[in-house]
DNA sequence: CATGAATGAGAGTTCATTCAT
DNA sequence: AATGAATGAACTCTCATTCAT
């Protein structure tokens, strides 16, 4: 039983802690913060009950954390955007794929599950509403016009097109998440439909 | 010396179903059957906790009869638009907005939470699976395949389409859902998009 | 609707005490006072939820003036068998069918069930407790001697006969009680011989 | 890092499930099902009200544990009691005063209590019948046969003579149930009375 | 007087959280 | 650090009692 020096000890916390959230977020995405028990998350992360605890306040907390890394992760999916080579569709042809995959689905849905709900800790709820104020869905609508000027896309207010676009991809993804597939990954033009030309 | 006659008294009873009935909607539909305590249903119906139980005997019966009005309300929906005159388009635009009219959308969250949820009733469970299998959506190919004759609709497999219309539907009254307004059911044209050539 | 007068107006009262009080004590018989629900009472008695609470303050006071019937009604027998003509043995055995009747048999299992129970009311269990320190089963002592010196009954200390012979009443009405027959009735003298030589 | 090894655990869950089911046969006994409150069992076992779900999933899957208990004890009672040795009359002193001993007398209470009362669940009930249908007692007519033929027990149909023993146990231990004593356990050649010639 | 709808206190049960080991 | 047993607040549901008609 060599004792572990402090870095190693450090990693292993940090491990357990993405173990915890990795867990957890399969779990809440799927059935919301109510729905979910303590106990699920620690049989999905194959622990004990009781250990969550030692690395997270409550359920609460881990809930928040998940919910700020989720927005974190949206932001920084719109911020790349504009960072793509490409023409307006295939940029947002490539969003929509990276929406559409599984790990950020979870995020997407986390997301979802929180707004639908009434029963987020209030810090959740807070978070979520600064994300609207800021509305980093925003940072697309530059795309956008270029994609209308271009001839691309369809003409229309940009932000309500985005709002449209959006709700394509969330109610997708409500479907799909009963189903455990993948299929509309696979139909990404036919999604896209609503906002070319 | 019974004061009120029979007829008044059945007259009472429905009424009292019905208001149960309203104030469940409400609450289940924004917080699904978990998130919902029986004491939140009797305050929005201004009624006592344990009244309820006179009219239903449990919150899942509750739910569950709900949840068949529900499903009813959306056969129903699909089965008239064929009565309606007009074009095609036009007849998706009045299913769209009817959809999107209150009532209706409160319904419509219901299935959704209960879709989404694993927490439903056995009996409820069953119920949707029912409908799923049914699929009375599939009442409107006929509809899709005429608009695509008439050059109306764009091309494309109409079940695929149609899929990805309610999409959008979902998406937007998730949206909604939090917020109250009624924003989009002044914009149906712009959802219909989707399916439009 | 010719006013009654005040006569018939008491009469019509007691009239509905005794309906209650019989209803009651048929319903409390079997099940004791946990287990009885005032509506069951109600149901029994051919009237509405709300009717006793015109007669009987509560539930405790219903049972408590059944435990007062049933503990006076013990008495009188008791009392009584000394005034009957005949030799002891069938003193005891008119005694005996006395009890096994159908309503005295409802009273018996009724002070059974109650000092069988913790449930029972303050007041019930004060006059249980009387009745056991006034111990009518003591009349019967000169009657045993009695029939100890004619030679008709065992030897042995009056009262633990008394006591043991009691039991068997008891154990049998439990075992009656479940099946509404009345076989024992038919068998006293089976019963008798404990007490007998 | 388990502080505890499986064998150590694996004791103190039995031993927990022990503590639980005494309380709660000591409580049950004296109040039947419906009577007792899971707060009574876990004040009597000293735990808090949450533990005995750990350990039994309902109030009624920990009385028909008891109420199983109790008919197997019964069953063994009779069955041994052929394997003893003496006269018939010796075999049957043995076997009252092992039922008037303080733990059997809990769980003949506890049968007497399930067989009288409506209430009881219905796995309970089943049990109970399918014992009655057994009847166990019937293993002891041989006995008691024996018991006529060496003219040690007195004329009669055996099985009403042992229905009629069986009515004074119980009605001892009503009596005595109250009471906390062991009176009778001394008296039991005055019980043999009724079967004795 | 009589009804039965309505109330609300209290019981059974679950589960987030704590704690002894 | 890790376990899982133990706690107790909070939720669903029942039923004695009250009250409008």
């Amino acid at each position: 039983m060599t004792p572990l020096n402090e870095q190693q000890l450090e990693l292993l916390h940090i491990q357990r802690i993405e173990q915890i959230k990795k867990a957890a977020l399969k779990v809440f995405a799927r059935r919301g913060i109510i729905g979910t028990k303590m106990s699920m998350i620690a049989a999905e992360a194959g622990i004990s009950q009781g250990l969550s605890y030692r690395y997270f306040k409550s359920k609460e907390e881990l809930f928040i954390t998940l919910i700020q890394d989720a927005l974190e992760e949206a932001k920084n999916s719109m911020e790349q955007i504009n960072h793509l080579s490409g023409t307006p569709i295939e940029k947002m042809r490539t969003l929509t794929k990276n929406m559409l995959e599984d790990n950020n689905k979870q995020f997407f849905m986390l997301i979802q599950q929180a707004t639908a709900s009434d029963e987020v800790p209030e810090q959740a709820q807070q978070l979520l509403e600064q994300f609207s104020k800021e509305n980093p869905i925003q940072l697309l609508i530059p795309l956008f016009i270029e994609g209308q000027e271009m001839g691309q896309f369809c003409e229309g207010a940009p932000n309500k097109l985005l709002f449209c676009y959006f709700s394509i991809i969330t109610g997708l993804m409500l479907q799909e998440a009963q189903t455990d597939e993948n299929y509309w990954i696979h139909e990404v033009d036919l999604l896209m439909k609503v906002i070319m030309k």
